[in-house]
RNA sequence: GGGAUCUUAGCUCAGCUGGGAGAGCAUCUGCCUUACAAGCAGAGGGUCAUAGGUUCGAGCCCUAUAGGUCCCACCA
């Protein structure tokens, strides 16, 4: 027995469960979810297929409010379609993020007083498996406290056997393509990770530096060094000038022009260097002269290749100055800026030192500064293999939600550079290259070759470069599904529906699988690219470690229950903006799901009463053989909830998640709770055992769809009501064919659907007009200071026959919800005091007489701002009416809107004048 | 330098294809009303950044301006 139904069975005596207590269910519910294979999805040729692919957390990761967030979308997502009907897969899965690990396991090996040199690779990538053991599932736990219904059955990892083929498959097929070369190239180095990094991996960061101004000697006719003409220029990073092979200047700049040709002398490394002209140059930009280091700058280096430049490395990879730098050989890189500063300045060719702000390049793993070398990379040429993914966009193949996602989805892939993929890291994926030790021919292949195919020899030894972690991630959403073999999964499940992910990813991750799926594939990885922004803390900040403003969703969750986590960061945002995270939102939300738990409690409670009264009910019964029982009240909530189901589903299809999330919340907390069940109390305290049924019967239909609706939201509370709500009930399998449900779970049971045997127009309107009255007798009480205790008469005077119908039927409701003692309905005021205080609706004025109370000069200013009001809205619609422009031009439907509003307001005009005339 | 985006109630933000400004929190008033005080009933609070324009009609579309945030590029 669930505690819910021990909670209230036990109230049947005294005691009850009033707050709703997350920790006791959550667990619980989603162990059963998974014995009972909910998350499963199997090949069902039948179904029709809903995939999403989880974007793989690194195994280094702790579950952060940014994981938090993605998955609750998907999980979302999944569980909507899976209610809906599809075979829904959520594939889950973990990177092996390769520096980010890597690092971990040096730092690691350096408490212990080791290296991953002194172990060697083999042992290195031992001990880094045993790593990913123990810890890799971490994260993985973390997501099923959130309530993702991923099929974990299906759980894969970057670095997998089947992931590896695939790798393995790709760079061949695209080796043999001519679409991955090696080469020389200026890569950017990080030399605290001491591997190169792709353009997309480095952060520029505002750095306050120096501009320091140097000038070279010309070297004179006679080859001399001339002590007395200079060619000044300036750099921030004058350690490099060790490499430096020219000098340029722009081809128009007068200044400069008889000198292109000549020679300066470069200090330290004794060298003549020529002076080159060059458009690359700017001509306005400090004094017009530029040190070219074309081993050293990405620009220099394309200058360097146009004038066939030497390319002079003067670094090492751990950033010291090497062999070619002279005697600051082995210096450090910023050692060797500060000598080479002051010797420089000692020979009088340092001009000046100028504060200069600058964007300096950094690695986005460690932050250290990266240094732009030449090394032998692999590359992925990518001008070609860009053009599908950039074709899918354009043409709508591929949806990016939201839409401006495109413009800077096309910055990138219009000014595409081929993509730098070796790393010089031991965890990740090898690449699958061997060189012939004799003849040092290249050999691709997906096995170690037995031979060289040229030489013949057969000593060849395996590139020691790893890939990129992008590389194996960019084929996830097909790698998963057991590509490159050819698997019942790959051809049910891909295409893949959904991607959600954040913004931040879109270069990295998302182009990449784009331009992947489509090359290897041949088709869209998925259709519809769904983004969101970053959490940020309350005050706007990006989360992060040296911050130390990071908020802990298991923390969370520990403390408002995982729904309240989940609906906190779906609520109150549109989609790709960043948010606030703050825990008064949390909290709303937390009462929210008491909300719910408490409306289900009445329900229930009312249910055992009258199962322990002996009134038993069908409610199995469908809206047919129960319509001639319903009330105005049940039609209007039926109605309303039917809207809620169209409106929802509708919100939901087009991705808008918080929309929907808004409007079920609206529906519970507005008209459900604070209407409906009002409403429906006199009833289900009387003595009338037939309308009692009725009443249950709607508040359990209603409850139902609206759990159903928020239960991809809020998976654990509602789960845990429709179970507690079902078992009571005693339905089974058979019996709930009629509520289109299953008995078992909610996850698994059918998604609700608008109908129109639902919709009850007329009796939608007619609940409206009373709840208009009830809110203006609350109104006027409380401007009154009528204590809650006395009730009072209410007259309702209408010379509307309908008007009179509509609170005929529903005087019960002034008693309970507008404190009165009598409801008096008649065509006029006849009999009413005049200094009664009034309120006017559409079509009815209401008195409450309140001798001893009223205070008539406040009742007349009361009714004054009423008519001010009023003739405000009149002049307003009379304006619109009476502009032949507006009744020319507006769409009919809106000119019938404005009508009735005419007719409306004028109509209670003349009964608020009419009041204030009897007054005076 | 290029681009995106934001500016709406005291705070944080919604507001879908243009048709009478919304929520949560906070504030104030009154309520322990037998689902819920993590609650109920009310109230106050906004020239929707500014200036133009398009339109019968603009928070929404266009242009400009100011301020904020972010991305890309990186002129040494």
């Amino acid at each position: 027995m669930s505690d819910m139904i021990e909670s209230y069975s036990k109230a049947s005596g005294k005691e009850l469960a009033k707050t709703y207590d997350p920790k006791q269910i959550e667990d619980r519910l989603y162990k059963k979810w998974q014995d009972k294979k909910y998350f499963h999805a199997e090949v069902d040729r039948t179904r029709k297929p809903f995939t999403i692919v989880i974007p793989p957390p690194n195994i280094t990761g702790q579950l952060h409010m940014g994981h938090a967030l993605d998955n609750t979308m998907q999980d979302i997502l999944i569980r909507f379609k899976r209610m809906q009907g599809y075979n829904a897969l959520w594939q889950p899965g973990t990177d092996h993020a390769s520096i980010a690990t890597e690092a971990k396991i040096v730092e690691t090996l350096k408490k212990e007083g080791t290296s991953k040199e002194e172990l060697g690779r083999e042992k290195f990538l031992e001990r880094a498996w045993q790593w990913r053991k123990e810890y890799g599932g971490r994260i993985v736990e973390q997501l099923k406290k959130l309530g993702s219904s991923c099929d974990w059955d299906r759980e894969r990892f970057t670095m997998d056997e089947g992931c590896n083929k695939a790798v393995t498959e790709v760079f061949t097929k695209l080796y043999d393509k001519g679409w991955i070369y090696k080469g020389s190239r200026i890569v950017n180095w990080c030399p605290k990770c001491n591997t190169s990094i792709s353009d997309a991996e480095v952060e520029y960061e505002e750095q306050a530096g120096h501009f320091w101004h140097i000038k070279y000697p010309f070297i004179e006719a006679d080859g001399s060094i001339s002590q007395t003409r200079f060619l000044e220029f300036a750099t921030t990073r004058p350690e490099t000038m060790l490499g430096d092979t020219a000098i340029a200047v722009n081809p128009e700049d007068e200044r400069y022009k008889d000198m292109v040709g000549g020679q300066v002398w470069l200090p330290f490394v004794d060298r003549k260097i020529p002076i080159i002209a060059d458009s690359y140059v700017e001509k306005d930009f400090g004094t017009g002269v530029v040190k070219i280091t074309p081993a050293h700058d990405p620009n220099d280096f394309e200058v360097g290749k146009r004038h066939n430049l030497p390319e002079i490395n003067i670094m090492n990879d751990n950033a010291t100055i090497n062999e070619n730098g002279a005697k600051f050989n082995g210096m450090d890189r910023y050692e060797a800026r500060k000598q080479i500063v002051e010797e420089l300045d000692k020979m009088g060719l340092l001009v000046r030192i100028e504060d200069y702000s600058h964007n300096v390049g950094t690695c986005y793993r460690c932050h250290s500064t990266v240094e732009p070398l030449i090394k032998k990379q692999w590359f992925v040429k990518m001008d070609e293999m860009i053009k599908p993914a950039v074709e899918a966009v354009k043409t709508g193949d591929i949806k990016l939600i939201p839409e401006r996602m495109e413009k800077t989805y096309f910055n990138w892939t219009d000014n595409i550079r081929d993509w730098c993929i070796s790393r010089q890291l031991w965890w990740g994926h090898r690449i699958p290259a061997w060189y012939c030790d004799d003849c040092g021919e290249i050999v691709v292949a997906k096995e170690a070759p037995g031979k060289c195919p040229k030489c013949g020899g057969v000593h060849l030894t395996q590139d020691p470069d790893t890939l990129d972690t992008w590389f194996s991630s960019a084929l996830w959403p097909f790698s998963t599904l057991g590509w490159p073999e050819k698997t019942e999964e790959l051809d049910y499940f891909y295409p893949t529906d959904v991607l959600v992910t954040g913004y931040d990813i879109i270069f990295f991750w998302v182009i990449r699988m784009i331009f992947s799926g489509y090359e290897q594939m041949g088709k869209r990885p998925f259709h519809t690219v769904l983004f969101h922004g970053l959490v940020r803390d309350s005050l706007g900040r990006k989360m992060s470690k040296s911050l130390g403003n990071g908020i802990d969703p298991l923390e969370i969750i520990e403390n408002y229950g995982a729904d309240a986590l989940r609906f906190t960061l779906i609520t109150g945002n549109a989609p790709g903006n960043d948010m606030r995270f703050y825990n008064e939102r949390v909290e709303a939300s937390r009462n929210f799901a008491n909300k719910v738990w408490n409306a289900s409690r009445f329900i229930m409670m009312n249910m055992q009463q009258m199962k322990d009264a002996g009134i038993d009910v069908d409610f199995n019964a469908d809206i047919e053989s129960i319509r001639g029982s319903l009330t105005d009240a049940d039609k209007w909530i039926l109605s309303k909830i039917n809207d809620t189901i169209r409106d929802v589903t509708d919100s939901m299809e087009k991705f808008e998640l918080g929309i929907a999330a808004q409007k079920i919340y609206d529906f519970i907390y507005d008209d459900l709770c604070d209407w409906y069940i009002e409403m429906v109390k006199p009833r289900l305290y009387g003595e009338d055992a037939e309308t009692k049924k009725t009443a249950i019967w709607t508040l359990n239909t209603v409850l139902i769809d609206a759990l159903k609706l928020l239960h991809p939201y809020m998976p654990f509370v509602t789960e845990e009501i429709y179970c507690t709500l079902i078992a009571e009930q005693g339905v089974n399998e058979a019996g709930s064919a009629a509520l289109k449900t299953k008995a078992e779970s909610i996850m698994i049971s059918s998604w609700p659907v608008y109908s129109e045997a639902k919709a009850y127009a007329n009796e939608e309107k007619a609940v409206e007009l009373i709840k208009e009255a009830v809110k203006g007798i609350r109104t006027l009480r409380l401007d009154m200071n009528v204590p809650a205790s006395r009730k009072a008469a209410v007259f309702v005077v209408s010379d509307s026959e309908e008007v009179c119908g509509i609170f005929e039927n529903s005087r019960v409701f002034f008693a309970s919800l507008g404190g009165a003692s009598s409801v008096t309905i008649q065509p006029d005021k006849t009999g009413i005091a005049d200094d009664a205080v009034s309120t006017v609706i559409h079509g009815a004025t209401i008195y409450i007489p309140l001798a001893e109370l009223v205070d008539i000069a406040k009742e007349k200013e009361r009714l004054e701002k009423e008519k001010a009001r009023l003739e405000g809205e009149l002049k307003r619609v009379n304006g619109m009416l009476s502009n032949p422009n507006f009744v020319n031009k507006a769409p009919a439907a809106k000119i019938e809107e404005e009508k009735a509003k005419l007719t409306k307001y004028t109509d209670m005009y003349e009964q608020v004048c009419e009041r204030l005339k009897s007054m005076s």
